[in-house]
DNA sequence: TACTGTGAATGCTTTCACAGCA
DNA sequence: TGCTGTGAAAGCATTCACAGTA
């Protein structure tokens, strides 16, 4: 009924769909490994190519966030940069907070401030006093009862949930009792948060039950005999830009 | 223009949309925790809330598989999981090969079997020499050359890649050499395969950025003054499950 | 001429709402 | 009566295809 307002309540002038943040995401990277190359210009089909989605859904895409490009040329690779990094939000750098330092967590901390910009790891958190003072990654760990006052003083907006999954709730609601609005969480668990607090999941579990259906699906449907067809026309060729699948927050383009 | 078929070839009785899947899986964990409780029957809404989505998603979702509930009472927790683990091909074991043995192969390494059921991880391989022999999480390292042998010997139907950006599509192609044709991709790269392989990907810098956007968005939207809303009105209460949000492949109940 | 930006068309996904059954 | 299963409606997302422009 409302046609001019976005869902968000006020009729703001950028109501990007959910699905085309997660590519803007992904183009960004994708620019941003053009630039260390010293590419300046790029044309939507190929950067759409770099970013294993089909150029119709890139120049929609970055529709959402302004006009940018120049007609007949391409876009300014440091233009796109720019202008993707302000809608993602990431002019203002975020502090994140890392819960639960065992194996996956030790990942997360030496993450080395994630895939150049924007995202370091200040804080760590455990409840295991072994690992106290003692620095993963050059941080030290802190106890999780001293969350709120690290978070405060480091000033912590994302928190990510690296603990079993038993106290994943618990360390969720101390989280969102501290202040922070944003979690991803990589515990198994359906997490109970209030609507001002932002929650996304990483579930290893489920991504590979959604690649053993899709493998079940093709044993099932396989003609007969042992030999699958394996058209492997290697030597990275983009040649011709067939099937150039995206699935689901998945993706990766298909070669033949 | 063919409204029988399933886009899949043939026509197949079972079409599930790509996004009914992921939830499955879902289920499929939340069942499995009922079931340790000693519970034997659920509702649509009890399983729903407990899962993180509304109860039409979920019977639309249980109906793509089949009738397994009964009016008037709701499903067996035993029926709907060997249901939901026939269709998600669970049926057979899934073994998985982990390659690139940094902080992430170790973390993934040590994951233990995943979550319940179905995913041992069996092999690893990496290009260090000083890993090779080595145990990681009882399994030994094994050298990257060897992948199409070993994968081979142990009957490697899953690939996950955990090694540097620059690595990933080597790596993939020797994967797929190797007649693997599911792969779980966490380098931050667009891999490129042939048609017959599944890619999945997890990239975490692109979570963040979406965080990134969402706490942008609500940084600009706020009216003024430092004190965000924070209605929390903590105690797991479902009583009024309103505004049961899942957002993307996310998910995560609101609460309030 | 070559490539962007975008309405309109198509195709998925979610939600509604209710018929049907234990 | 209470809850499932499902057509039909509504809402998003993707793709098409072409007008517009440097």
């Amino acid at each position: 009924m409302p046609p001019l307002t976005n869902g968000q309540g006020a009729l703001s002038p950028r109501a990007i769909p959910e699905a085309a943040v997660a590519r803007l995401a992904v183009y960004l990277r994708v620019l941003s490994g053009m630039k260390e190359q010293g590419i300046t210009t790029v044309s939507s089909e190929e950067l759409s190519v770099a970013a294993g989605v089909n150029s119709a859904k890139l120049r929609k895409d970055l529709s959402y966030i302004g006009t940018y490009g120049t007609r007949g040329v391409g876009y300014e690779v440091e233009v796109l940069i720019d202008q993707i990094e302000r809608v993602l939000g990431l002019t203002r750098e975020q502090s994140v907070a890392v819960v639960g330092i065992g194996n996956l967590g030790h990942a997360l901390a030496n993450y080395g401030g994630f895939p150049g910009r924007g995202f370091p790891v200040t804080a760590l958190f455990d409840v295991d006093p072994d690992l106290m003072g003692v620095p993963v990654g050059g941080i030290p760990v802190n106890h999780i009862d001293d969350i709120a006052s690290v978070c405060a003083a480091k000033e912590i907006t994302i928190g990510v949930i690296a603990t079993p999954p038993a106290a994943a709730q618990v360390v969720c609601d101390r989280l969102v009792q501290a202040g922070v609005e944003c979690i991803l969480n990589f515990a198994p668990v359906v997490l109970q948060v209030p609507e001002t607090v932002e929650v996304r999941k990483v579930d290893l579990a489920v991504e590979l039950q959604i690649l053993s259906f899709h493998q079940a699906r093709r044993a099932d449907s396989a003609p007969s005999g042992e030999t699958a067809p394996q058209p492997r026309s290697n030597g990275r060729v983009n040649g011709s830009p067939r099937h150039s699948v995206e699935n689901r927050p998945n993706g990766a383009v298909v070669r033949r």
